[in-house]
DNA sequence: CATGAATGAGAGTTCATTCAT
DNA sequence: GATGAATGAACTCTCATTCAT
């Protein structure tokens, strides 16, 4: 078994380091110019070593998507406890910020990219993306129906609070804020929370 | 003179037709998949022609930025002589939206694909697009200082109120909103911003 | 004596099962589509067992051959009891289509396909086909000498029944009766058969 | 005009190049080992070359395909002229005879080699070929009513014809005729043809 | 002014084969 | 006896760009 165990271990470790290679690639190339041929180069294998890991391109691009949305939901289930709703979903926002800004290629891959030919799959991606929409959702809900936020239809405030959130990120990570000096970003986004959250207390 | 106004008239003209033709391209295509070739066939010229107007193609993605951003700018101007400001800050912010959903490519141009080797221009690139950002900067200053929006730094706000309708025109433009019906989209911008404005004046 | 018998006997299937196996895939996707991976995949074993079995591809494809001449062979043979020259012509032609037409792929692998690098083998390849040429040209030579065949070489008269046949199959197996209904193939080589046999018997 | 002609000869001059270069690696290497890169290295220049003269590899080989067709139909043509039917039929198939191992490697692309892929230009090709068979059946009609060929349905007959030239000929052309000495080859056929004529004639 | 001709570089992908385990 | 892992060499095709004419 241990034999199984380790080939099984080490079959995962290549696909890692093929998904970081390819992350890394993204990162410097953007995803366009992702190819691979050069996730081979990167990782000292020769191409068609990649493919006996990944069925083709589509497939490593997927896998990685995926990856992304489980980190996400990971980082907003840690905020689920919290009681107060509106507190409950400033720190949504905040763990949401936290993630794009600390995961660019993540989060322009899962948000940003063009897909193309992703036809396959889409049910999956749909469902694990779907999670954590539902999670915002649920809180903006309870909001409202406590009175919290401006009474509104559930969708239109939880599509406003994502695009809120997702614009800047967006802006940052596609470096759109040539305005603001690179050290603080991260500031004014909390900043930005922060003034949205007041609007709501007046 | 006049010889050489023509001349410079016809090249201006031939510049405006590979840019147009660009553009359909990108509107069908994408961006990414906008080949020189492909605007050659388009315009009923050679390859070689185009370098005749554009040194190469990152000059010709820059051209439409800059025009991308002409048209946005002066429809923003067009709501500029409202007196109120935060009324004027919420036309500000539909205009926005309209252009965004009216020209996709060149919002999707403007303020999300990658940017790559633009080494030149910039400057003026930057100068263009910051006219628009100092119109919403005035804009909010005025708000704060009138006491419209909560008291805040101006910079902070004024992203924030980017961020926003940013969000909304770049999770439709690139298709992240498949949980919204398509003919819907408009009018859940319009209720977002409706949305905002009603917490602000709570 | 035993052990290595069984031992022979299971080397022996393994092989049987990959011929098969190949046979299917030709038979499928066209000889130039086999590829040893689709093989190996088709038996369940890894690629590289295969070549336990065979040295390579070309080996494969040879001890189909072999195999195909021996069919041919059997069934030539089963008319070889009749007793008017004339008569076993005609059935040896019947016989000769009926094996092309239910095994076109081991038709099409024997007398159609290119064949490549086949140095190796040639010999006995030659062996085994030429058994076959032989009881068409003892045929042909009977039936000069008894007058039922104009006077004639006897290789040039043999070499003309096999084209005949041989033309036959070729064209429907590569596909070029385009002009003939597929429900009537089989018939028209019998009418084409019975066409030449009348032709003799003028 | 006289630079447009110019022009157009050279094109010309480029793609009957390649065809030419194209037809040599069939000849040797096989149609299923022709190759872009092959074509191109052979004429010295480099594959994307290739590609300003031809759509893709498809439309080259279809191109010799439909060459091919017309010089074995200007062959045809040429003893058409022959009153006698029973003597134009054998002419006919001396002058196919003769098409099919002066140009072999055209034959084979014809007759002989398995299609894929050529679902576009199908019409064309069926007609242009449909042309010769046409020519064919025509002629043997003439025989039939004539009572020169014994009475059969026409298509069988033609069929029948057809099949036997065929047959020498790819039994030739690939090469299965081992046991005849290369010289002989040609004799062969025309004795084959003889033979054939002769028992017509009993 | 316009272009036809050409190409180098690079994309994704597939395959027969080898070899250490 | 069987295989997982790996690869080199091939494939078709596309594109931005150059340059002589």
């Amino acid at each position: 078994m241990t034999i199984t165990d380790r080939k099984l271990r080490e079959k995962e470790e290549m696909r890692e380091l093929i998904l970081k290679a390819a992350m890394k690639l993204i990162k410097h190339e953007g995803i366009h110019n992702l190819s691979l041929r050069g996730i081979a180069e990167k990782i000292e294998y020769s191409p068609a070593t990649v493919y006996l890991y990944f069925a083709d391109k589509a497939e490593i691009i997927h896998a990685l998507h995926v990856k992304g949305f489980e980190i996400l939901f990971s980082m907003q289930e840690s905020v689920s406890h919290i009681a107060d709703p509106l507190e409950r979903l400033r720190k949504q926002g905040e763990v949401y910020m936290q993630f794009a800004l600390e995961n660019p290629e993540y989060y322009d891959l899962m948000f940003i990219a063009q897909l193309t030919a992703e036809k396959i799959s889409e049910k999956e991606e749909w469902d694990v993306g779907m999670r954590s929409y539902q999670l915002l959702r649920d809180n903006v809900q309870e909001c409202i129906e406590k009175g919290l936020l401006p009474q509104t239809d559930v969708d239109v405030a939880s599509f406003a609070m994502w695009s809120f959130v997702h614009g800047m990120a967006a802006l940052i990570i596609r470096n759109r804020c040539i305005m603001i000096p690179e050290e603080h970003l991260k500031d004014i986004t909390m900043a930005g929370l922060e003034f949205l959250h007041k609007s709501f207390n007046q």
